[in-house]
RNA sequence: UCCGACUUAGCUCAGCGGUAGAGCAAUCGGCUGUUAACCGAUUGGUCGUUGGUUCGAUCCCAACAGUCGGAGCCA
């Protein structure tokens, strides 16, 4: 039996071949006098192929009908083309439909805007922009085990449903299995130990403090897997559920982490460039068109590197008329990120010692007292594309940093547990993935990043 | 959550105080090794919802809803 090839292979087919077998979905039917071009696209790569169904072929009237969006299996030889836009094109022997599209198939053979697409994200996927950009989310991906795998990083699977209240990095989802009509009810509140597990659970706003505890058995790890923020957030940047990566390297310190976040972006920009050309040709013709001398800064140029006073130093030196003016204890506001990146060194910056207040509680204090080893990666476009810090790994510094910021220490008593147990300097960092995503493709908004993405107000799908 | 813009045919949009138009799509026909093919015809809309002003509202006003953009939060 005829094995059936991708398109992507027929394409790259070092010959022409006598009798091949292609399934797909058509893109769409240019009729001639006695034969009917038809593209046919399989999603292997960004390219159609082209149809030659002559009208000998004994259903030749089913192949009049087809219409965008229908699924074919195509019999045929593989020639080469006569006309000029292909190399490879090919002449049926037998066209087999599996459906017709019906005529209300909604992707026209014309640009979409991505707020109608967004409307059909179930259907999107059979675009060309959107066939590019989740051949690009699926290299992306495996370009991040290969650099954490190749480098000796164990990747650790934390929890998603977790019962620590921890981080503070942001509002989260509740879990529950009560009957939401009519909870159990103790002295007025709703009774949590009733619940499945017995107490309140959410799903996770970061797999940090769970990643640190593998540190510190395993060495270097990293986590890669969906995050949940329930923030009333209405941006090109936020969604409720992302995913992170967050490695975090036993005997690091702020360096070793902004060394290994600064390789990390660079390889994996590579990595994409390298084994996706051609969609991220699509996307630098009708995207961004200044895509690829975004990405080449990237990969040729080391990221700038200031600390926290340092820049704003700079942005208050420079004569750029902010909207927040900066100043020395805020934290720096999307704009000002923005200018550091874009305006004044034009290529990803790492900012590092940023005051203690306005950082979390695991940050390490440094010698003055009055900073945390923390680092940000800001890029041009996104703004902060990675958060880091090495954290603090001298026990009474960390209580004193959890009750300072009004937390409870009971609550931290299995992290802190590392603190008392050989415990180690290390670092680590989130990489937001859509963030990735956003800056490799120059797509700007994170829900044409997301197969269905989940916003306010939007989980359809 | 705050600020702003927008909401008219399946899609992208134009329009105007006297109840609507184009391009594309779809359907039918024609022509052609075409390639977002081309040419012709046809079909297609209670102009986001509710209220108000007016002789009369798709158009002016208000509220609400939705979408988009910016901000905050952050990744």
């Amino acid at each position: 039996m005829l094995k059936r090839q991708k398109v992507k292979e027929l394409l790259d087919s070092k010959t022409a071949q006598e009798k091949v077998l292609l399934k797909g979905w058509v893109r769409t039917r240019r009729d001639a006098k006695d034969f009917s071009f038809v593209e046919i696209n399989d999603g292997s790569c960004l390219k159609n192929i082209q149809v030659i169904a002559n009208n000998n072929l004994n259903n030749y009237e089913d192949v009049k009908k087809l219409t965008t969006g229908s699924s074919v299996a195509v019999e045929g030889a593989l020639v080469e083309s006569k006309g000029g836009s292909q190399k490879y094109e090919v002449v049926a022997e037998s066209v087999f439909v599996y459906d017709y599209a019906d005529e209300d198939f909604p992707l026209q053979k014309k640009k979409h805007t991505d707020e109608y697409l967004r409307t059909i994200a179930h259907l999107r996927p059979r675009t060309n922009k959107y066939g590019a950009a989740f051949r690009v989310r699926s290299t992306l991906s495996y370009a991040i085990h290969k650099f954490f795998q190749e480098r000796g990083f164990r990747y650790v699977h934390t929890p998603i449903i977790t019962g620590s209240d921890a981080e503070g990095a942001g509002e989260m989802f509740r879990v529950t299995t009560l009957d939401m009509e009519n909870p159990p009810k103790v002295a007025g509140k709703v009774d949590y130990k009733q619940d499945f597990f017995g107490k309140e659970a959410h799903l996770t706003v970061s797999g940090q403090l769970n990643g640190e505890m593998y540190a510190m058995g395993l060495g270097d790890i990293y986590t890669f897997g969906p995050t949940f923020r329930a923030e009333n957030s209405n941006t090109t940047r936020h969604a409720a559920e992302f995913w992170m990566i967050e490695p975090e390297m036993a005997f690091a310190d702020i360096f070793d982490d902004m060394d290994c976040a600064e390789d990390m972006v660079k390889f994996i920009t590579k990595y994409v460039m390298d084994n996706c050309a051609e969609d991220i040709e699509l996307f630098a013709k009708f995207v961004d068109p200044t895509l690829m001398e975004t990405l080449n800064t990237i990969v040729n140029n080391d990221f700038a590197r200031i600390t926290y006073s340092e820049a704003i130093e700079i942005m208050k030196k420079s004569d750029f008329k902010f909207e927040y003016a900066p100043e020395y204890g805020i934290d720096m506001q999307t704009e000002h990120e923005r200018f550091l990146a874009e305006v004044h060194f034009k290529k990803p910056v790492i900012v590092r010692d940023y005051p203690k207040e306005i950082k979390a509680f695991y940050m390490k204090l440094n010698a003055d007292g009055k900073t945390v080893a923390a680092m940000d990666v800001l890029v041009p476009r996104i703004g902060e594309l990675i958060g880091g810090s090495q954290r603090e790994e001298h026990y009474d510094v960390l209580v004193q940093k959890i009750k300072d910021m009004g937390m409870k220490v009971e609550d931290y008593d299995w992290y802190l547990d590392s603190r008392r147990y050989g415990s180690v300097p290390h670092a680590g960092f989130g990489l937001g993935f859509e963030r990735m995503m956003m800056l490799i493709t120059g797509i700007t908004n994170i829900r044409d990043v997301i197969p269905f993405p989940r916003t306010p107000n939007s989980i359809s799908f």
